[in-house]
DNA sequence: CTTCATTTGTTCGTATGTATC
DNA sequence: CGATACATACGAACAAATGAA
């Protein structure tokens, strides 16, 4: 049984699974690049020398964390190793806090918020000489659906993913996207939506493109603050009607 | 278009493990906090009519995220849906970026920059009249190392732990941890190490603290410029020296 | 369009290490 | 120490999806 000392190996008890190690130092030596093609289950197993029940398990993981992408009956590839986890992670920790609060969902949106101010400087000085015809389009798209009532939430996560586009720091985007995917993944669950305050939201947009052209710095912190508003509002109002149950239809 | 892909592969990983959004509803459902014991897998399988393999390739799924957390021989608890995924995917992509430069890494240093700089205001007004002993003493066990040429790993990461610690928003400790985690792991699996800047470095921290505990706002701000400022240069020189093969020692 | 080989997805059976009592 | 329950691993078989002849 060479495969017993494998298991008694001091890695496995302390890393969680030696064969995702190895599929990830195979890739690292094969020089392979997000979207190669990875061999198949079979050549792993002879590879590796391990089952394809531990292939199976190890590729589940890796692919979990966005390492590799498998297509069914196609084969697998280098994944783009985005940040889905990170969503997948603190979607489900928001939905386990509305049991008590709403806590875990705020810090997303407050962090959201701090990591937005933060962004000014590089935001203003990406966006110097730069076109912004479809973020122009894309607020009075979102004002004009406001007015009617109606959500917006295509328009909005577009409109932060083209402002952050033209930032050199591309995780920086990648970031900001993953709170905004948390916080609308959320939010359906708990059966919540946005109050009439979709004119604000909208008007804030339109604040924050007009700050970042035209360099205002100060403009673009209010314009960030009063767009977060309507969203800290609900989650309180929600937290108080949740830690008090006389006025919550049961 | 980036965002076809994006939705595709969103679509295919709904509908590839339902089995993993069955135990994610159970637990929901069942009211479970991190730390409850989950049920076993023999359970798992009658409760949702799959087979054992379904239920482990679940399980280890979730595990991945942190969101159960299994022990060998006694069973499995619902985890603590911490950061380790995220780190986990991008140290991967920093160790896979090495080949042509070094931007992955980079732009975690950048992202942990902006993210150090966007605390600076619940830093300070956290700090009001709070002990700082521990931090104090930290510094000055990092000066002394590092005037002694030694590193002083364990050092930075307690302090960055502790100086976040106080901030009522958890996630923004969690996330700064992460970057941490991640650039540490990184350098090392490249055959790196940091030059003779750790005084530079060590001095950082002590004004960085300095700096939050008197509220001065721009000293903080130029202290966590100081504080990257070897590190960044180090990846500067080290990306010169990749793609200046004619100075790279074969 | 159909057929067939390849690849991944799912299930079952079996054996072994591990922790608890 | 032994017994039990559990997690882990291996192997084989079949189902489903993809692509090419």
């Amino acid at each position: 049984m060479a495969k017993a000392s494998d298991l008694h190996s001091d890695a496995a008890r302390k890393r969680r699974n030696t064969t995702a190690e190895k599929i990830k130092q195979l890739i690292l030596l094969s020089g392979l690049r997000p979207g190669d093609s990875i061999p198949t289950e079979p050549e792993l197993c002879r590879e590796l020398g391990v089952s394809r029940t531990s292939v199976r398990e190890a590729m589940r993981t890796l692919t979990t964390l966005d390492i590799v992408e498998v297509q069914h009956g196609h084969g697998s590839r280098v994944g783009k190793m985005s940040l889905a986890p990170l969503v997948e992670t603190l979607v489900f920790r928001g939905v386990l806090s509305s049991g008590d609060d709403l806590t875990a969902l705020r810090e997303v949106v407050e962090l959201r918020s701090s990591f937005d101010q933060a962004m000014a400087d590089q935001l203003i000085s990406a966006h110097q000489g730069h076109d912004n015809q479809s973020l122009a389009q894309l607020v009075t798209q979102m004002k004009g659906k406001a007015a009617k009532g109606q959500t917006f939430m295509a328009e909005d996560r577009q409109f932060h993913a083209e402002l952050l586009a033209p930032i050199p720091n591309k995780l920086a985007g990648q970031m900001v996207t993953a709170f905004w995917d948390v916080h609308t993944a959320v939010l359906p669950r708990l059966g919540l939506a946005l109050p009439d305050d979709l004119c604000q939201t909208a008007q804030a947009h339109g604040d924050i493109l007009e700050a970042v052209q035209s360099g205002n710095h100060d403009g673009y912190r209010t314009a960030v603050v009063r767009h977060y508003e309507p969203l800290l509002r609900m989650l309180d109002i929600t937290a108080a009607w949740e830690t008090q149950p006389e006025n919550a239809a049961s």
